[in-house]
DNA sequence: AACTATTGATAATC
DNA sequence: TGATTATCAATAGTT
């Protein structure tokens, strides 16, 4: 309301943040008092301003100190944990939603609505996601490998060795190594999954 | 700002009163949020209604309880005595002011801007009031006049009395009750100018 | 709760 | 500052 309309965010212009917290102060006040008169209400408006002087408002049949010490007297229930972690919650809740959705149409799934670009780019995404996981599988494989041959090396010298019980234990081991790597190829493509996802 | 204008005074209907307390308070609340939002500064505002429900508005980066404790620890010296007093003080001042007036046209003074009837209702006034002392000293007289002649039957009983000093005891009263009435009289025409002066 | 005809608040201007 | 005025915003009454 004015000759036109403001952006609601700090005012830097500090002249004219001045004027207009007079003016704005001066308004508020009266639809204070107008309010408390016309509805019977007790009202108490603090304003500090940003140069930190102190201006109040309390309604005609009170004083700031009557009402201050009647909201301390109060149950204030929107001052309580609940309720200082109600955003929190609700940000939360609004993450878990949005990523339920992004993880839906890494899956193939809620995909009513997207156009032909937006579909193109997922695929995109989705297939740099695969090739990333395979590269990532090839040297997983290449380090099992490895560690495989010298495994199979230090074998090769312990065949000499005159304590079978050792070798035995080496010789599970390098069996259960393989085992490993068919594990962890199952786990690999869990994880692939889990990825594609979570995104 | 309405379909009309509202008098400023309480809404008597209940319903309409809670609907206007809804908006109004919505409304409160929004200049508020924009006061502390477009000029940076810390608002709190505390609402009790008709009803003793408490509802509240804190600028965004604070709590109530940070307001409040922050006005507390100001020095608010509105709310200091004098402040207190000033109102009292002010309708004391206006009181004094209409009394003077009142008072200096009783006594003949400050009738400019008084028109006939205004100059007829005040003359009115002040010939009833002088019939209403001029009878109030008429039965005072009557009253000592009787007081006096009670006094001289009990002299003319006394006159066989066999006791000079009680006699002259009683002589002196005598003498003085006649300089009472004439005391008595002074000090009613300065109680009938007091009564002039005073309205 | 919505909807508007009005009034009221105020941003820009002087 | 303070006054003015063209606009926008709040809201009183109505549905």
């Amino acid at each position: 309301m004015g000759r036109g309309k403001i952006e609601m965010k700090k005012i830097e212009n500090i002249s004219s943040r001045q004027v207009t917290f007079s003016k704005r102060r001066a308004g508020l006040f009266k639809k204070a008092e107008e309010l408390s008169i016309l509805c019977d209400a007790q009202v108490g408006v603090i304003v500090f301003s940003s140069t930190n002087r102190l201006y109040k408002f309390a309604s005609s049949t009170s004083s700031m100190k009557q009402i201050v010490d009647r909201y301390n007297s109060c149950p204030d229930y929107s001052d309580t944990v609940e309720n200082v972690v109600e955003p929190e919650m609700n940000a939360l809740k609004d993450e878990v939603a949005k990523l339920r959705l992004v993880t839906g149409r890494m899956m193939g799934k809620k995909l009513d609505g997207l156009n032909f670009s937006e579909l193109q780019q997922l695929e995109h995404q989705l297939t740099e996601g695969i090739l990333s996981i395979k590269n990532n599988k090839e040297q997983v494989l290449l380090e099992l490998l490895e560690k495989s041959n010298l495994q199979i090396e230090e074998l090769g010298r312990n065949s000499c060795n005159h304590y079978p019980e050792k070798s035995q234990a080496a010789r599970k081991n390098s069996g259960g190594s393989s085992t490993v790597v068919c594990d962890y190829n199952s786990d690999r493509e869990e994880d692939s999954d889990t990825s594609l996802r979570l995104g």
